[in-house]
DNA sequence: TTGCGTGCAAAGGTTTTGCATGGCA
DNA sequence: TGCCATGCAAAACCTTTGCACGCAA
């Protein structure tokens, strides 16, 4: 958790709210430059990757990995709504599912006190198949 | 599942056989590279790249990524022992811990049932921190 | 005016690909 | 002999960094 910024900038205030609008989907780099683009906002990707950067830190956006060569995908962590459940991701067909469940809740609790390991739900994706592809 | 290796080449022999002694630790292509030659085996880096991706293609290696930027890390799949389990990684100090808990795979298994979705464990890590360095 | 923010260009790092050569069957 | 495997060099990516200029406060 740094410092948040500063200065308000065409450039923040054009990404901060595009994101926040976005609700709770997942976006990369790429797809962010393309929209801003889209809309007629001409942002420097460096700028963009400054500024996830330091959404990142700031606790407003969550950052995870799939693949090697791939790029990162962020998300909306809107109001700490987010930060309570665990996601799923499709393999096949990249959907982000959010999941509200006790039962997972729970289980990282008896992963906590029983194996001593703290499980940082902003981190971790549970990757597999969804129904629609399972059974497609 | 692509179809397996045609030609048993040096090269070939002495990647599997040091991943398998390797039990079920993870390792880069990078550290893969200097192991190798340091037993003094000369082994080129594309070919150890081509490698361990058809034997992730095969089902004898999990291959997971945590950051951008950093390369990706490997692990062999012992028998399918570790198929059953799940991974725990440590974001503090790196550690990768094999979880063989009950209650995760009940879980595994409500999550499918309940909410349609299916694990693939092989493909999933939880991120968080683990216990020695939480009292640290 | 001050100093953070921006964006171009270039660097840094990992992974993939083209292609000629090498080696297994 | 046929064809897959290898490895060098180069390319393709994503991301970060250096640096001069722009702009908010």
């Amino acid at each position: 958790m740094k410092k948040t910024a500063q200065y308000s900038t065409r450039q923040r205030r054009v990404i901060e709210q595009y994101i926040a609008s976005m609700g709770d989907s997942h976006f990369t780099v790429d797809s962010l430059c393309a929209a801003l683009l889209q809309k007629g906002e001409m942002v420097g990707r460096t700028t963009v990757y400054r500024c996830v950067e330091r959404l990142k830190n700031e606790g407003k956006l969550r950052k995870y990995m799939q693949n090697a060569g791939e790029s990162a995908c962020y998300q909306y962590i809107n109001g700490g709504h987010c930060q309570e459940h665990f996601h799923l991701k499709c393999e096949n067909c990249g959907d982000l599912i959010h999941m509200d469940c006790h039962d997972m809740t729970n289980l990282a609790e008896h992963i906590k006190s029983h194996h001593g390991f703290a499980i940082n739900p902003l981190k971790t994706v549970l990757y597999g198949v969804c129904e629609r592809c399972r059974t497609k």
